[in-house]
RNA sequence: UGCCUCAUGGUGUAAUGGUAGCACAUCAGUUUUUGGUACUGCUUGUCUUGGUUCGAAUCCAGGUGGGGUAACCA
């Protein structure tokens, strides 16, 4: 049973690359700009770049891309390089940017003496102005024929602080009327008097993107740069500025950044969401974010599975959400601990059962996994059940309580359903039954069928707890497509606060890294602000559920 | 409007000139002391028009459609 595995296309390229000798082994790296947490899209790149260094003999990089001190802080830095260590990766190098801004200042040195740069005093509208459009030629800026000593002194005097922001910069000297407008003399370096998280106030100058990340690829000697697609205008630039310093060769790749529905994954846009408070934090469970994923009590294998599901490819896509909840089902199907809980309670009581017994029932803890275990259940005439497992005129195929009808409490004994209370306002408050001594769990002589198993709690054997249920962020599929501010388009029932539902008491002694099934409900985690006096649990994803799709 | 780029079931992704496959989803069924899990089966696809070829999802040409791109962001 050989399972071939095809190549994506990426790997197909370093897989040729290799063979034909052009590297003996390869070196990618993971560029984050540390102005927000990482969220799927970038578990994607995670997983490409490092699993790329897995499949192929080489190593991973991380460098943090830190040429904008207006935007990055030492906070993102530390929660990614938790989130890529919790994937379960981990880097050879942690460089930042900020590590090479002398060398890419003398870079820019070099450029200026081959006349392929110099500082221009147009004011940012003027560039603006003079670039002109994709089907008009831009215009030359004055500034652009100064000498060399003149660009040399001046872009000295830039670095040494004597201009304002925005008075002067750096510029290729390329092409103005060039067909990609990137190569229309873009701006390599800028004036910001800005504290930079790493460097403080050494600098005063800092290098734009394009004259950063592939010099630092280059300086890493990175074979294989992996970005997304919108870079591929980049590529001619990036090239432009290796070939003209005559430094290490690396070369870009680009892959189409993955969509997920229901959902949106930009910074920007996630920022917003933090910012105007419609989520607790880049942690919130119903965030995108590895930390949101984490605290929601996804695990890495699940995040890594789902990712290798997605692939990489070119073409625009938006992943249904339902491939995620897959991955983390498959996975704590085999590992999560069966325990029971009772989100919305409504009494049993057991009419024919000895009032003030207990029974200690054994349970296993996990029907998937014999190693587990098993536990002991307490139970009692007066039980605690789902108000959803009662219903007083049942349609035809419900296999739950209802007047006359038979269930298996699981674990423990069949009842046969003999009445039931209701409030003046018409609401079921208390359901009796009769159960069969001889229909034991394990044990059963009863000869009945009970078309349901369903699950319980000993009134007097549960505690309770804060259980917080999640539903999609949005209310549509794709956010960023639809008119208007995206913000109106979140679901304001994607959060919903159980404050208190019955458990199992043994689950007071859960810690963070547990995962449990709640029998019939979901898998949950415990909150990371749950403590033992006020426990609560998050729903990671719910059980396939096929009778409420039934009842659609 | 220029340039760049992409196009395979509902979704994601394979097939590298030779039987269009896999996963998720959907639907139907079997098993089941979780309406879970497991298992079986069904439905659904090569954007279009030409060309090359014994043979095209694949190569070529023209259309069409989507996306990117005109920040002192990355």
């Amino acid at each position: 049973m050989s399972e071939e595995k095809s190549f994506n296309f990426i790997e197909e390229i370093i897989d040729q690359d290799l063979k034909a000798g052009k590297h003996e082994h390869i070196v990618t790296r993971f560029p984050p700009e540390p102005n927000g947490y990482l969220h799927l899209g970038h578990a994607s790149a995670i997983c490409l770049n490092f699993g790329l260094t897995q499949t192929f003999p080489g190593y991973t990089n991380l460098r943090f891309d830190d040429t904008n001190p207006e935007t990055e802080e030492t906070e993102y830095v530390e929660s990614i390089k938790q989130d890529i260590q919790w994937l379960g990766f981990q880097w050879k190098n942690e460089f930042y940017a900020s590590d090479y801004f002398e060398q890419l200042y003398q870079f820019a040195h070099r450029l200026i003496e081959k006349e392929l740069a110099y500082v221009d005093d147009s004011t940012s509208e003027e560039i603006r102005a003079l670039k002109g459009t994709p089907t008009a030629a831009g215009k030359n800026s004055l500034y652009r024929n100064r000498t060399v000593e003149e660009n040399k002194d001046l872009f000295t005097r830039m670095r040494n602080g004597e201009f304002k922001d925005g008075e002067k910069v750096l510029r290729a000297k390329i092409d103005m009327a060039h067909t990609n407008m990137l190569m229309r003399d873009p701006v390599l370096y800028r004036i910001k008097h800005a504290h930079h998280h790493r460097t403080g106030d050494a600098w005063c100058i800092y290098p734009m993107y394009d004259f950063a990340h592939g010099q630092s690829d280059s300086i890493e000697q990175i074979t294989h740069s992996i970005c997304t697609m919108e870079f591929i205008p980049h590529r001619e630039l990036y090239d432009w500025c290796i070939e003209n310093l005559g430094i290490y060769p690396s070369h870009q790749y680009e892959f189409a950044r993955r969509n997920i529905n229901y959902t949106v994954t930009s910074k920007r846009k996630l920022l917003k969401l933090v910012q105007d408070g419609l989520v607790d934090g880049w942690d919130d469970p119903r965030m995108p974010t590895i930390s949101g994923l984490r605290r929601r009590g996804y695990t890495p294998a699940s995040i890594r599975d789902f990712c290798e599901r997605v692939g990489i490819a070119k073409r625009d896509n938006i992943v249904d959400v339902s491939l995620l909840e897959h991955s983390i089902r498959e996975d704590l199907n085999k590992h999560a601990l069966r325990r029971m809980a009772v989100l919305d309670p409504i009494k049993l009581i057991i009419t024919n059962y000895e009032e003030g017994k207990t029974e200690w029932l054994q349970a296993e803890n996990n029907p998937e996994d014999a190693d587990a275990g098993h536990r002991e259940l307490g139970f009692s005439n007066e039980l605690w059940i789902e108000r959803d497992d009662f219903m007083e005129t049942p349609p035809p195929k419900y296999f739950r309580l209802g007047p006359g009808l038979n269930v298996r409490l699981k674990h423990a004994y069949i009842v046969t359903c003999t009445g039931f209370k209701k409030d003046a306002d018409g609401k079921v408050t208390e359901v009796h039954c009769e159960y069969h001594p001889n229909s034991k769990s394990g044990n059963d002589q009863s000869g009945i069928k009970a078309k349901g198993t369903m699950h319980w709690l000993s009134c007097n054997h549960a505690t309770s707890a804060e259980i917080r249920l999640y539903d999609r962020l949005f209310k549509v599929e794709n956010p960023a497509n639809e008119d208007g501010d995206f913000l109106s388009y979140v679901n304001e029932h994607s959060l919903q606060i159980l404050p208190k539902a019955f458990i199992e008491p043994s689950l007071t002694e859960a810690s963070l890294d547990d995962r449990f099934q709640f029998l019939r409900l979901g898998y949950f985690c415990l909150d990371k602000n749950a403590t033992k006096e006020h426990l609560i649990f998050n729903r990671t994803v719910n059980l396939k559920d096929s009778w409420a799709k039934e009842n659609k």
